[in-house]
DNA sequence: CAGAATGGTAAGTCAATACTTACGGTAAGT
DNA sequence: ACTTACCGTAAGTATTGACTTACCATTCTG
């Protein structure tokens, strides 16, 4: 089997790390657009756009499906899942570790 | 009332976005430690660990409490929260968004 | 009250990365 | 076929940010 691109946590984190990418993930949150139109609404170049697409298509956070000569990008559907797994591991823990100290307060 | 720290989702994702930081969360999920303890298990210098607990705090994700001369860092128990809300509304509406996508291909 | 331990901050250096312009390659329209 | 539209990639620049050493304040210890 081929290899698909990388989408662990790291990735992800990585990637929703620049404001600008996150801006992209917000207007995909309406469906579908094609690259030009995402740049429209951008203070950036086009080419710029096509950079920060690639960086989160390669960590699994969207895909593009070519439609004649345009592409439309869109929110992959189970991108976010890695990521939401490990930040519900950290709060649980956080959680359970912060009881676990409150109890012992409150036994003093 | 007095201006608590940032902690939106934009100020967590930019924390987390550093391999180091999560190396720090990941320590922290056994539970407080102080930061020489931290810097141990880490190659980089005391100072930076410092640097790094800076941003994570200023982030919402860790806290501080000073026990004489050493501060104890720990995991803030709701610090991932809004990181969380955002996740998942952007899952939703991949999800549903992809759904209707489907849907649409089914019925034609 | 020294002296050692702990850790936050300042200033400077170096690498990672976000942007630009220029270009090439494919698809749609005339 | 020629022209226009759409988009990815290459190369170069500039900004961001992670790390270091040096320094200072606070707190525990002998």
């Amino acid at each position: 089997m081929a290899y698909e691109t990388r989408a662990g946590p790291d990735a992800a984190l990585s990637a929703l790390a620049d404001p600008t990418r996150r801006g992209l993930i917000e207007q995909l949150r309406s469906g579908p657009a094609p690259v030009a139109a995402l740049a429209a609404g951008l203070p950036i170049s086009r080419p710029a756009v096509s950079q920060h697409l690639k960086v989160l298509n390669d960590a699994g956070l969207v895909v593009a499906e070519a439609k004649g000569a345009r592409r439309y990008y869109r929110l992959a559907p189970e991108g976010a899942a890695p990521l939401l797994a490990w930040l519900d591991a950290m709060w649980d823990d956080a959680l359970s570790s912060f009881q676990t100290l409150a109890e012992q307060e409150a036994a003093r």
